[in-house]
DNA sequence: GTCGGATTACCACTTTGGTGGTACTCCAAA
DNA sequence: TTTGGAGTACCACCAAAGTGGTAATCCGAC
């Protein structure tokens, strides 16, 4: 749980060892950024990822046994907190839009330039998705032949979860929220929590923005 | 502090101990509301609101040496977070403009049914702002010939509080913008208390909403 | 009639957000 | 040159949000 200015914790999950030690030297060069763990399969992955709640996860896609995309399944279903960067190096459409609707943050390629990897980490810490520009175009094409990409579907979520969710996005506390419901501040926040793994949202605040962007105000 | 499930605290600020009396007994009678105090004028108003911060705040605007609406922007300025509920009789579209511009969350009539007053401060409670329906078409009119009533001029943000503001609309935690600005954390929440103030807003997703409605994402 | 989703509640706990205060630097306006 | 706003930082503190777990009720589907 770094603080503010204390540099952005990183997992790296790769079969590789000599890729983990040259990513990892790599990164060391720069202040801002630290790996804190390592780990060579995805089982090992997720339970690091449990302990330490990095805020970045760098992913490979082509691990033995689980592979990385069912890893990345994995941990948005452990719920971890962190952004998860997916780096291989597969540049196959499938991959990346598999990877994205699995809830990657970024798609990076492992044959970036070493200065550009570590940019793009960078802007993956300030909450950037990044994408490895060689993708863009592929991506832009795979976006117009099925547009729900990033698309959740509304009809997961229950009766409640939509009305909490639009007095959230009329900026209420739970609590004026509970009293609004004539229910405990508590049982609203389980339907917050709910709907935010529904969602994947991250905050309510996150709730908020994509409500009233949705028109659902 | 009350919470979820306790009533929502009242404090009532009128000259009139007998009208004090006759609403104090009339929200008693509903188990939701409660009030916790009285103020015979606008300075131990002012000192209760701050020490004891209760939900509601029913103000008198005609009392003697300090009116309504000074006292509605001394509770202002001593940022009391409060929802204040103007509490009159007169409906001069004046003094609801007034009140109105001043920050009021509400502006209720004393000639009201009882029941009518009872059902106004539950739903103030819920954070809904209440306006007496007689007061409906004379407020439309003045919003007509006024746009301004409840805007904020964005040219009192500084540079960094609009930036910060942004960040803020995409969801983002102060200890992200903080990484992304290169500053602390402690120095983001600083900017966003500023910006709160200045904005008269009570949380961060009440200014991402605001955000993100007026366009500035 | 059992199983599972939805709703509610309660608990303890950690993290994030927001307040209040002081204090330093920089820079421009008075 | 002094003053004041903007930006930064640090501090302690309290409130709000979010997590993880258990568990009860209700209701509809299988």
């Amino acid at each position: 749980m770094p603080d503010s200015n204390s540099s952005a914790s990183i997992l790296l999950i790769d079969d590789h060892p000599l890729l983990r030690k040259g990513v990892k030297q790599l990164i060391e060069m720069h202040p801002s950024m630290q790996v804190v763990a390592e780990a060579c399969n995805a089982i090992e992955g997720v339970k690091l990822a449990q302990t330490i709640d990095p805020d970045l996860i760098l992913l490979d896609l082509n691990m033995p046994n689980i592979n990385g995309i069912e890893t990345l399944k994995m941990l948005r279903e452990e719920e971890v907190s962190s952004r998860i960067i997916v780096f291989t190096v597969s540049d196959n459409e499938e991959d990346v839009v598999a990877a994205l609707k699995a809830g990657a943050d970024g798609y990076l390629l492992k044959d970036m330039e070493p200065e550009d990897l570590l940019t793009s980490l960078e802007q993956a810490a300030t909450g950037t998705v990044v994408i490895s520009p060689r993708l863009a175009t592929l991506l832009a094409q795979a976006l117009q032949s099925n547009k729900s990409v990033d698309k959740v579907d509304l009809s997961s979520l229950t009766p409640r979860e939509k009305q909490i969710i639009k007095l959230i996005a009329n900026g209420m506390a739970n609590k004026v929220i509970a009293r609004k419901l004539s229910i405990t501040e508590g049982t609203v926040k389980v339907h917050v929590k709910h709907l935010l793994k529904k969602l994947r949202l991250r905050s309510r605040v996150e709730v908020a923005v994509w409500a009233v962007q949705e028109g659902l105000n």
